[in-house]
DNA sequence: TCCTGGCGCTGAAACGTTTCACCACGCTCC
DNA sequence: GGAGCGTGGTGAAACGTTTCAGCGCCAGGA
């Protein structure tokens, strides 16, 4: 077994008490005596157990992060501005993965209660959670991310997508173009539709009518391999839109894939904007023009809202923030 | 406060213990007094306090696993692969990034231990961890990942760098193409050299002479953008390489970027292979030849072996697992 | 000289589980 | 009808910490 904290004091000659002292509050123990426990937890490989602590303090400085998606650039962006705040204000982040998948996320939500944790951070895969409402009934302090929900009561940090759709739209109008093409994962992902609902009003401010300006794709899932496929065939139909805006940067990449195969020149015969801003637009056959959204702040402000819930629950209001996401432009507009 | 399993007994009229089996060995207790307990159990919103559990038991049923960089597609693959064996064997796994600093290494080496994580998977950021050796001399039995240490005696999981660089560089030797550029890291990373090496051995096997066949172009970074400026450069000299093989698919984006940018022809022009096979390979303006890496294999073999030198500590025995890479063809070649 | 207060340390209780020896009861079998 | 046994349940000990009341000691003020 793991030498405990009474092998330490008794091998330091004193008691349990000063063991832990030593550990929890060094200023209160004198010089000589905290030299020799620290000798014999160096001599005897003394590790903490942090169940029995956790256990005796009745809390943890632990939170627990569920996202959807870990391969997805967004939320490991997230995870990260977590993680900074969370470490700089003294707790610990338990990162968790849900794949989409109800099931996981239940068994998370069920692990991180276990392990009783001070507050969870979570992109819910539905839009209600009975296990999620359980928690926050029994007292624990939660924040959704990348989402809203109107009927509970609690702090929420989102993106702005309707503004994102907006800035990508008065952009292309900008440049001259007249017939757009949205390229868009099913409509019924609210980020989808939030962002074409920014491009119609976009066009619309321009004086354009969004219903013949605006040529919507919609394809089964947001990825590249799809909206290739998509965009050959739109080609094929000889369409007369000079720009296309994708609900995402992989869209996007495949759809410029399918203007380099068949000899289309970007931004020339078509124009082409992104979403998300990934680490590979900027590095595409052609430098992909997108809209970033402050992801590292959406982690920190999170992180940071949780915090605060958790170290002072009496004064602390819950509040929705929602982000701004910014243009970048690069050269395939 | 979280009631605890004592107010449930209480509730149900019957004792703690009980209470305990009904959650652990629900099987050993009567069906009716069983329903109380449940009953008890869903009435006050119980939820078991895992770490007195642990702390009783003594050892928890979860591992520790500690990459590089999440957002490394290679990574998130191989926790992926982790994840599924780990939860299969009835094990939690606990993901940890360090971002490649040491110093975040060592904290959540600290924190997995003082947790009594049962095992740890990890790549460490530097060939020898002090912190590392002392978890493994207490007796946690410890898997290196994508890593190979010769001087201490444990389990690992690794991909033979060296025959991905035959693989490649016996590919494009086969396609006629007689001066190979070799766009990489520093040659100070293993990976980095290895493949180099392989594909020296591959030129050679073709009967040329390595040292004029390969042009080696070490950059200081493995990012599209280097690779990007480093390749215009080349371009510029006229050189006479007809394919290149990058380290690393990113570096093989760029390299592509800069073909398309200064209207060079993939791979009628110049031929590119990258190495890993990410996501975006596939989907890039000109889909990219590459080399793959079992990521998920890698994962999964690791996790088993933990796992069995976790449960069968005695019948156990070490061993050193080297995955085999596989070649993709796409259209860049 | 006595009182006060601060410092440094001790010792024991408490946190919420799991486990295990033990008990009560009813049944079967000679 | 008693021995033996299986079933279902009890109660207390133990896990390794943290915390807190309290104790002995010494310095300084009255």
């Amino acid at each position: 077994m793991a030498p405990s904290i009474k092998d330490v004091a008794v091998r330091a000659g004193v008691s349990i008490g000063t063991v832990s002292n030593v550990l929890n509050r060094p200023d209160k123990v004198a010089e000589a005596t905290r030299d020799q426990v620290l000798a014999a937890i160096a001599e005897l490989g003394f590790v903490r157990n942090s169940s029995a602590a956790q256990l005796r303090a009745g809390t943890s400085r632990s939170l627990g992060l569920i996202v959807l998606d870990m391969a997805n650039p967004f939320f490991h962006d997230v995870a990260k501005g977590v993680e900074d705040i969370a470490t700089e204000l003294g707790y610990a982040v338990v990162l968790c993965n849900s794949d989409e998948q109800v099931t996981r996320e239940d068994r998370y939500l069920q692990v991180l209660e276990e392990q009783r944790v001070r507050g969870v951070l979570i992109t819910p895969v539905e839009v209600s959670s009975e296990r999620l409402d359980a928690l926050r009934r029994r007292g624990t302090p939660t924040v959704l991310v990348d989402r809203h929900d109107p009927r509970v009561d609690c702090c929420s940090v989102a993106v702005d997508d309707v503004a994102g759709g907006e800035l990508a739209g008065g952009h292309l109008v900008a440049k001259g173009h007249r017939r757009i093409a949205y390229f868009t994962g099913p409509l019924t992902i609210r980020q989808c539709a939030d962002r074409l609902q920014g491009l119609r009003a976009a066009v619309r401010d321009a004086g354009l009518d969004p219903d013949t300006a605006v040529e919507v794709v919609e394809l089964p899932a947001l990825k590249a391999r799809i909206s290739y496929e998509a965009a050959r065939e739109v080609f094929e139909r000889a369409v007369d839109v000079t720009a296309a805006f994708c609900a995402n940067d992989l869209l996007a990449l495949g759809l410029l894939r399918a203007a380099v195969s068949t000899g289309r020149r970007v931004p020339d015969d078509i124009a082409i904007m992104g979403y998300d801003d990934i680490e590979f637009a900027a590095d595409a056959a052609v430098p992909l023009s997108s809209v970033r959204q402050p992801t590292l702040h959406i982690g920190r402000s999170a992180a940071g809202l949780l915090v605060e819930e958790c170290d002072y629950p009496d004064t602390h209001s819950h509040q929705q923030v929602m982000f701004k996401p910014e243009l970048v432009v690069r050269e395939s507009t």
